[in-house]
DNA sequence: ACCAGGCGTTGGAACGTTCCAATTCCCAGG
DNA sequence: CCTGGGAATTGGAACGTTCCAACGCCTGGT
């Protein structure tokens, strides 16, 4: 028993004044030098097991918790990275995250997370913050960046973008799926089962809906068919309107931007008395596992392993930070459901 | 122009060795001192303006980035809040980080974000690690620890579970709609619908479910109606699972324990070829966002509202360490949608 | 011509670690 | 009895900030 001024366990109250016990506290209790513990601390084993007890006992004594921040100023790690996820509403992103934090838990990491609500200048504050922070590397979950501030982040911390391929900028790698090739698959679907009348719900002005788009256009006119876009947007509200358009065309099938909006465009058809996939067919696009009990058809993505691939992709570029950029394809299939059937052919 | 041999703008690369800038580089580029430039980033108005000018520049020209790491050792503040979440599956959960994230950011904070995985073994590592980085506070979006464990962990730093009351811990608050008359709400609906048959499909063995299911139980009592309760789980599974063994039961209404459930419940009553409202109602629980478009009955709650309310509850605790604990109750409401609807009578 | 006082600026200590180089201690070998 | 050397331990510098006390300088009042 050393210091009766030193606080002692549990008994310091969680706000104002009471000094955590620091390294130094914990070396006066146990009679050693504040060295000693660090070593001790850290599982070294040149210390005496003699010391290593008094030091553990004194450490549990006090209620020692190693500060972090002191550590990375020191040891030039934060062993944190950093998360940006462009909105927390869709389910899909919040797939990709797990799997990202799986990924990260797994190599010792934690996540500093932000959102940037699909705000670009929201965006770079929140990104800049993380840069501060000195996260060790960033996965960006989608995001609203030019390829310029992409650069320029980049250039300061190893960067995984997820959702769309990125070339050509240094230290930055890319996981995503091949939209065109899965709105292909959608309008392949669909044609097998007897359609010709496809609409496409587009998902707005940005650059997945513009691919998937392309796609759907693309496959479209190789079977020889007239393309159809209705807009709309990846968000529920979005398929609603997109499916009602799209109906009062005479479209038979639906292929939605992704599969939020693909819920709303289901809402929409039940409403006009219309049922799935008797008088209209929808295919989703993302793959997320709510679709398996609504019984939605869609091109599905390995979402969780989207995120466990960037993950393990950024943990290879903060090895190598100079090995040249890599985009990871993951493969994207085809999930039959209830949602899309046999056409009864043209109304 | 000064020292050839301090890094400049963009030129060095994400990895290996080139040292980041700090204020000494850009006190030397500047011609001033460290002091200086401090005051001039952080605004302060006693730095004349030739020198606020020429700080500014150096900065820039140096692509200088404050470390946060260092800033929050001397300042003793980290501006970081821990935030638990048990199951980044569960949209619902989603939904209560995203009103979190709003909540803290407007107060100027970040969120360090962990996940469990409804482990309380993980649960309490990620945790620490929180701790350790030294968080101002930390949210729970639900957890698995024991009371005892909270406490240990509430007197570390200030603490605000989400989703159910936490009384009795000093340093802790609490946010949480009230299960008991939730419950009570969908019984009375279904009832007022003509319903008597009602079963419940449980959350499983863990205290919300707990008392969501003595909600319903003791509501049908005081309607002198017996109780029903399957076994079930707060996932698509559990809710497909239960509502098989209910309706087999002969049930012509379901309250399911939550929203992600009743999805799964819905699918199972489809999958045998009841419709929804006609042959079986269905009431969720949760208010998860998407059930709009679903068209399912919940007992809803204000979810991202219930995160600000985390947040903000969050910063006075912080402010005023030492005041009482707070509750604060958030309302629960009926929301009618399709999936109930009147009773054909009992089959 | 001198001094008070304000403004702008500065050096240095501190924050809590890590880690290197140096020190002490003890024992075996000569 | 001395010495070499390994094991255990230690002091101190460093990490990049913040902030306090103190400093020099200029201006204006007497």
């Amino acid at each position: 028993m050393v210091a009766a001024d030193t606080p002692h366990a549990g008994a310091q109250r969680s706000g104002t004044g009471v000094r955590r016990p620091t390294l130094h506290d914990v070396a006066a209790r146990a009679g050693v030098s504040k060295s000693l513990v660090s070593l001790a601390l850290q599982g070294s084993d040149k210390v005496a097991p003699s010391s290593r007890e008094a030091i553990m006992a004194a450490a549990d004594e006090l209620g020692y918790r190693p500060n972090r921040t002191a550590s990375s100023l020191v040891r030039q790690r934060t062993h944190t990275i950093g998360v940006h996820i462009l909105d927390l509403h869709n389910p899909v992103f919040a797939e990709i995250l797990d799997g990202v934090q799986e990924g990260v838990r797994g190599h010792g990491y934690s996540t500093l997370l932000v959102t940037g609500n699909a705000d670009p200048t929201i965006e770079r504050t929140e990104i800049t913050r993380l840069l501060e922070s000195r996260v060790e590397g960033l996965i960006l979950i989608a995001h609203r960046l030019s390829d310029a501030d992409l650069a320029l982040i980049a250039a300061e911390a190893p960067t995984v973008v997820i959702t769309w391929r990125t070339d050509g900028i240094a230290g930055l790698d890319s996981v995503a799926g091949d939209d065109l090739a899965g709105a292909r698959l959608a309008v392949d679907h669909l044609i097998a089962l007897g359609h010709a009348r496809i609409a496409h719900v587009s998902g707005g002005d940005n650059r997945i809906a513009r691919e998937r788009r392309t796609g759907y256009e693309r496959a479209m006119i190789d079977h020889g068919l007239q393309p159809l876009v209705v807009d709309g947007a990846f968000t529920e509200q979005g398929g609603y309107a997109g499916a009602e358009a799209a109906v009062d065309s005479g479209a038979t099938a639906l292929v939605v931007a992704n599969d939020l909006a693909a819920i709303g465009a289901l809402a929409a058809l039940r409403a006009r008395g219309l049922r799935t996939p008797d008088d209209v067919s929808v295919v989703g696009y993302d793959g997320m596992r709510l679709l398996d009990s609504l019984d939605l058809t869609t091109i599905a993505q390995p979402l969780a392993d989207m995120g466990r691939a960037a993950a393990d992709l950024l943990m290879e570029r903060i090895a190598t930070p100079d090995r040249p950029s890599v985009h990871r394809q993951v493969d994207t299939r085809l999930v039959a459901r209830g949602s899309s059937g046999l056409s009864l052919g043209p109304r």
